[in-house]
DNA sequence: CGGCTCGATGATCAAGATTCTCATTTCTAT
DNA sequence: ATAGAAATGAGAATCTTGATCATCGAGCCG
């Protein structure tokens, strides 16, 4: 969101990069895909290549400031860090995501690391099933 | 492993589903990707095209008789299905894959589903870290 | 402000994984 | 054994993502 973030990362301040930022701040989906982020800065005028797209995504991915994602789905997913850590849950029926931090799940995966002689570093984590939306096609009456 | 189970599943009895049900059944790693097998079939001097594997893997994975996971390589790696659910933990350094169950997350994730209104079908685990194994080429000292 | 230098960009190409097409072969049931 | 349907193999195609390379622009200095 800061220039200042970029210039930390060793990364020049210009405007495809602002452009994505932008886009990751402000979309209504937090997790987009690298196509979804191209096609918003085209429809938006800009003029941006799909591989600076992904390569911006990719560094930002390395300076920590964006999280990539794989949703069972064929193409990754990307969302802003903020916070900090959280999973997933995606609806079947509609792509819907949300996120959820749960200790319990936490802990328990130290301890079975450790119980089997594996010092932890990071996890992938998302749960699958049918979402409650009124938009969601598949809605329980 | 008994042709029975291709037959209920609605699939001819053919050479090369047999083989690569026998490469599942008998390889030590139990987690193979696509190729590997494929890599093995011709190894053993059999006749096999790759999209034939895939193919065949996919249908088995819709019959059940295999389950298909992502484990943070490009490749889709292939399981047989026995024994039941469970999720794995990956070696950051060598690549083990190692299994486990654990009631406490099970359960955890079916109660934060339901917190969210989701009703969950499915969930994919990873846990990733540093294994202990002496050819590990990160073994802690 | 004007120019310099190197990183950044965009267009295109390339790579890797998986699926599709289609002519040919192989099962399976009769 | 034969016919009909399904499966196979070879290769093309597709999809996502990263690499190449000539051009452009941000940051810096005077
Ligand atoms: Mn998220
Ligand atoms: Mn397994
Ligand atoms: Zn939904
Ligand atoms: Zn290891």
């Amino acid at each position: 969101m800061e220039t200042s973030d970029l210039k930390k990362a060793g990364l020049k301040v210009t405007l495809p990069r602002m452009k994505i930022l932008e886009i990751l701040e402000n979309s209504e989906t937090r997790h987009l895909t690298a196509e979804a982020i191209y096609r918003e800065l085209l429809d938006s005028g800009e003029e941006i290549g799909l591989a600076t797209v992904y390569r911006v995504l990719t560094q930002f991915e390395a300076a920590g400031l964006v999280c990539r994602l794989h949703l069972e789905g064929s193409q990754a997913v990307f969302e802003l860090e903020r916070g900090g850590h959280h999973d997933h849950i995606v609806c079947n029926q509609c792509g819907r995501v949300e996120e959820f931090f749960d200790e319990t799940i936490e802990t328990r995966q130290r301890e079975i690391a450790r119980q089997h002689g594996f010092s932890i570093k990071d996890h992938a984590l998302v749960l699958y099933g049918d979402c409650s939306d009124s938009a969601c096609p598949h809605r329980p009456v």
